[in-house]
RNA sequence: CGGGACAUGGUGUAACGGCUAACAUACUCGCUUUGGGAGCGAGCGAUUCUGGGUUCGAAUCCCAGUGUCCCGACCA
């Protein structure tokens, strides 16, 4: 894409209004607006990292055989009346409305039960059982307090996964192979080194279940977790008894203390939602048992946001190229001479030809020093400037975001290299 | 929801109760410039969050509301 032609511009100053670092360099990079507290647009270069991490998630999910849907946003209360979520006494972060009939109606926090609700419709026999379904969605809850930029929000995109197994049996298999599925998941977007599966006490759906926790100063937990062993708890349950509960031992674990943040959870959610809702399946003999549940998030902002808390330094973002807006910055440095624009704009033609996503930065009325302070700032990958002196140094200047140094390569080796 | 802080051009800030609300940046035009947010000049741009009050006079003081951030509580 053309620089020129992108609407978002860069900003030397950070927002007033705005405090964490995720929020603060996606604001001044152009990759989200805030619309109000706890509620951010995405422009063009924040929906394309978007994108790239739901195309991992997706991907990770389809392997283990999930289907994607996607269910509404609106919300009658019968359903969640069934099961008791409906008040707020019970849920207090409902952002409720009505139809012009008066009729009530919610914005949905969450979809266990209208997913529960359609697979009625569906699921009748133990042939039918297993299988999965996700969606990427918007949820609204209404937080007492949004914060941290994207880190928690009032309103933002979500993966949920629910799974639909004939008995626990068959359910924990799936479970376990989502720790599997998750940690790939994790990895592949560049936070995995520092994401621990993380045990939890005092879960809304059981007594125990596992969650994803990133570590970085910036997230809402502290967490006690072991380097090698990649497993975490909260600090809250740091005891003995819980540990033999999740059937560990306290005493085979080096841990350490951290502040992290939750970036995925996983819950077994057992028949609870499939016998308020009346989700049975006839076994061979014909008699009727509930469908074995589970619920499986992760919030794609919040992932975002972390991702940038984790990857940057003073100058701003260093995206992983999993989840980068574009693979490569194109930088040419105007000059009087036209063959640096003829070459550069023939670069940018092979690179995208060859399928490489590249930003090409053709403004022409741009020092320098703006060009490079907006590559360091928005934080694609690799940038490759082209100039009088690259092209007399021999062709063109590449450069890692995450490196000091760059080095001349002739632009067919470039491109070479960057289309791998 | 309890506590604290803040609210001024698009953005970031300044301004003792008293001049036409200042500066930087961004933007527009002209010239110059092109390897780390360039220079000169000229311009555009504000109902100082809203509503009351005090005062001869309020961006400034008081009250209420709204918004935003932070701490805590909460956190399918």
């Amino acid at each position: 894409m053309l620089q020129s032609k992108l609407f978002t511009k860069t900003r030397k100053e950070g927002p007033s209004d705005e405090v964490s670092k995720n929020a603060e360099l996606l604001v001044r990079g152009g990759f989200i607006h805030k619309e109000m507290a706890g509620v951010y647009s995405y422009l063009p270069l924040g929906l394309r990292v978007i994108e790239n991490i739901k195309s991992i998630i997706r991907d990770e999910l389809n392997k283990v055989g999930s289907q994607e849907m996607i269910m509404t946003a609106l919300q009658g209360k019968e359903i969640w009346e069934k099961t008791d979520r409906w008040s707020d006494e019970v849920v207090d972060n409902w952002f409720r409305t009505s139809l012009k009939n008066d009729t009530e109606l919610g914005l949905a926090f969450t979809h266990e039960e209208p997913i529960t609700n359609i697979m009625k419709e569906f699921v009748s026999s133990y042939r039918d059982l297993p299988f999965y379904a996700y969606q990427f969605q918007t949820k609204f809850r209404n937080e007492l307090r949004a914060k941290s930029g994207l880190l928690r929000g009032r309103e933002f995109l979500m993966k949920d996964l629910y799974s639909f197994s004939k008995n626990k049996e068959e359910h924990d298999e799936f479970y376990e192979a989502m720790k599997g599925v998750y940690k790939n998941i994790f990895e592949r977007i560049g936070i995995g080194e520092n994401t621990y599966l993380t045990m939890s006490n005092g879960a809304p759906f059981s007594k125990y279940s596992f969650e994803f926790q990133t570590l970085t100063d910036a997230g809402e937990d502290t967490i006690m977790y072991d380097e090698k062993k990649k497993l975490a708890i909260n600090k809250a349950d740091y005891a003995e008894e819980i540990f033999a509960d999740f059937g560990f031992k306290k005493e085979d674990f080096n841990f350490k203390e951290g502040v992290a943040g939750e970036v995925g959870d996983i819950y077994s959610l057992g028949t609870k939602y499939s016998k308020a809702l009346g989700l049975t399946y006839k076994d061979e003999n014909g008699k009727d048992h509930p469908v074995y549940m589970g619920s499986y998030g992760i919030g794609i902002p919040r992932v975002m946001g972390t991702v940038v808390e984790i990857f940057s330094d003073d100058k701003g973002i260093i995206w992983p190229e999993s989840v980068a807006p574009f693979k490569v910055h194109l930088i040419e440095l105007s000059s009087d001479d036209t063959n640096v624009s003829t070459q550069a704009m023939e670069l940018y033609n092979e690179l995208e030809r060859k399928g490489v996503e590249v930003l090409y930065d053709d403004r022409s009325e741009v020092s320098a020093g703006e060009k490079f302070a907006d590559a360091d700032l928005i934080g694609i990958p690799y940038r490759i400037v082209i100039s009088n002196r690259s092209l007399k140094g021999g062709g063109a200047e590449l450069k890692k975001r995450n490196e000091s140094d760059s080095n001349i390569v002739s632009i067919e080796d470039a491109v070479k290299m960057l289309s791998e």
